[in-house]
DNA sequence: GCCAACGTTGGC
DNA sequence: GCCAACGTTGGC
């Protein structure tokens, strides 16, 4: 089991669509750097993965699960680069914000501080237990 | 809306 | 295969 982290701008796709979406989940596509792609083939089905926001909210609002693992990207005309799917999981009782992931030292660490263009990336247990808490999970 | 960071492209 | 130019992302 891996966690992962995946960003979203609101306004193209957020955790209300991908909510709406039920246990039937949606393809997540658009990913065009090769880091993402990477971790998205690196992906398996079960993993889990947090669903973040950015410039709109800029925090965690929730849980994602992925149901089927790396595929050719429909959107993707050159046929270079892949999605999976994923299907809304739990939502978090508190998101977590940006700001208070800085805050904590524990996460400074976190490509989502370090990496912020990195829109699809790995988390490990230990950042995955600890945003999970302060979530209210 | 600006700008810094960084990934990608293309000329050599 | 290097590196400058360019485009995009995303926080502020």
């Amino acid at each position: 089991m891996n966690y992962w982290l995946v960003k979203s701008e609101p306004s193209v796709w957020s955790w209300d669509q991908q909510k709406e979406k039920g246990a039937k989940g949606e393809a997540w596509t658009g990913v065009r750097n090769f880091t993402a792609r990477q971790n998205l083939v690196a992906m398996k089905k079960g993993d889990l993965a947090f669903f973040y926001h950015s410039n709109e909210g800029k925090e965690i609002v929730g849980i994602a699960e992925v149901i089927k693992e790396a595929y050719p990207d429909p959107t993707d005309k050159t046929g270079k680069f892949v999605c999976v799917d994923i299907k809304a999981d739990e939502a978090f009782k508190t998101p977590v914000t940006l700001v208070a992931i800085k805050a904590e030292t524990k996460l400074a660490e976190m490509a989502l501080v370090k990496q912020s263009r990195l829109s699809v990336q790995p988390v490990t247990p230990e950042e995955w237990k600890l945003v999970c808490k302060m979530g209210g999970l």
